[in-house]
DNA sequence: ACTCTATAAGTAAACGATTATTTACTTAGG
DNA sequence: CCTAAGTAAATAATCGTTTACTTATAGAGT
């Protein structure tokens, strides 16, 4: 392992920088922090990726490459592709807050890389009375809506504290229950 | 009218920041920006709200107001509900996008107007098999899935104009549809 | 009615701190 | 020793916030 090793220097930029954009979404990333993170400078960002821009593209898409390869689409199953998500969101929120924030503030790159993967999914979607895409589109939210709840609303209408296990878990059972439900058992 | 008008001033000064917030979000909103659409200068808003923490946390609360008033809860009829939430959300996309941008960069602020709003519709959820957090977890969810999925993967994936009327329409009637079953018809 | 004035409303400009990006330079390795 | 890899520092623009100032308006005292 030589001292100086382009590749891995890439690779600890897109790290931080997925972490980074993440955690405080485009406008709110700094470059300098991403630098600092990856133990390296600013200048071999712009040399590596270009830009701010170009970086978070690049940070988005290694996110959903991860889910994609972590998460493989199971049109033939989409109740256990849904708890497969939920699992992966719960373990990890980075991709979901992501790509959630590459919806708002970049809604042209936001697509693309989802394109690849939630075609799949959509592609086979078994016997239900409902419409593919509306069905891909509701399978997907799903799978996330427990994450989008803000926890002060669910630790004050819930009896339950949400981040207890046990609570998490039934909401998986839940969510398996619905979709397989929703697909037409 | 007279010409100087502290309750005016403050009103305009509370849509533009909500316009402001709502497309670009807390870290990529201006404050001068806000000020200009307003017709006033940035010192008004200092002296109305504080500062531009304060500003966003009072441009979401007065968003989530306005969707309470809008759209009143309907815990008897959780599928109508989804359908007045889609209906709102279509006509308009700035509550949902400064919530969604306040659930990611201020959490804390997030949770409480939806606090009274959503604690309304999960206390009365009717005879379902599943649990009642869960189940308005779900239904909230699942009413604006339609417009947090990218555009371009609706235009990609499905074979209909995801912006063409009809096509709305017929995604809508799917969520109610969606809605009634999951909550035990 | 009529000033006078205290105070609220409004404005312009500057401050200090950041930020994305670039220039100029140094160092390691084949 | 030449090129790729890495670094430090400057640049130029921007942004949140504050200071210092001006103007309108309502109400008290005459």
């Amino acid at each position: 392992m030589p001292a100086r090793n382009a590749e891995a220097t890439r690779t600890r930029i897109l790290d931080a920088a997925l972490a980074e954009f993440a955690d405080r979404g485009f406008a709110g990333g700094r470059v300098d922090r991403v630098a600092r993170a990856a133990e390296t400078n600013v200048r071999m960002i712009y040399a590596y990726f270009g830009g701010k821009d170009a970086l978070f593209d690049a940070a988005l898409t290694s996110a959903i490459e991860r889910m994609a390869a972590a998460v493989p689409p199971r049109p033939a199953d989409l109740a256990a592709w849904a708890g497969d998500l939920f699992d992966f969101h719960g373990s990890d929120a980075t991709t979901l807050r992501i790509a959630l924030w590459a919806q708002l503030e970049r809604p042209e790159a936001a697509a693309e890389p989802l394109d690849d993967y939630l075609a799949k999914v959509s592609a086979v979607t078994g016997a239900s009375p409902l419409d593919a895409v509306d069905v891909l589109t509701f399978v997907y939210s799903l799978a996330q809506a427990w994450y989008l709840t803000p926890i002060g609303l669910l630790l004050s209408a819930d009896g339950r504290d949400p981040r207890d296990p046990a609570r998490v878990a039934a909401h998986r059972e839940a969510l398996v229950a619905t979709v397989h439900r929703l697909t037409g058992k």
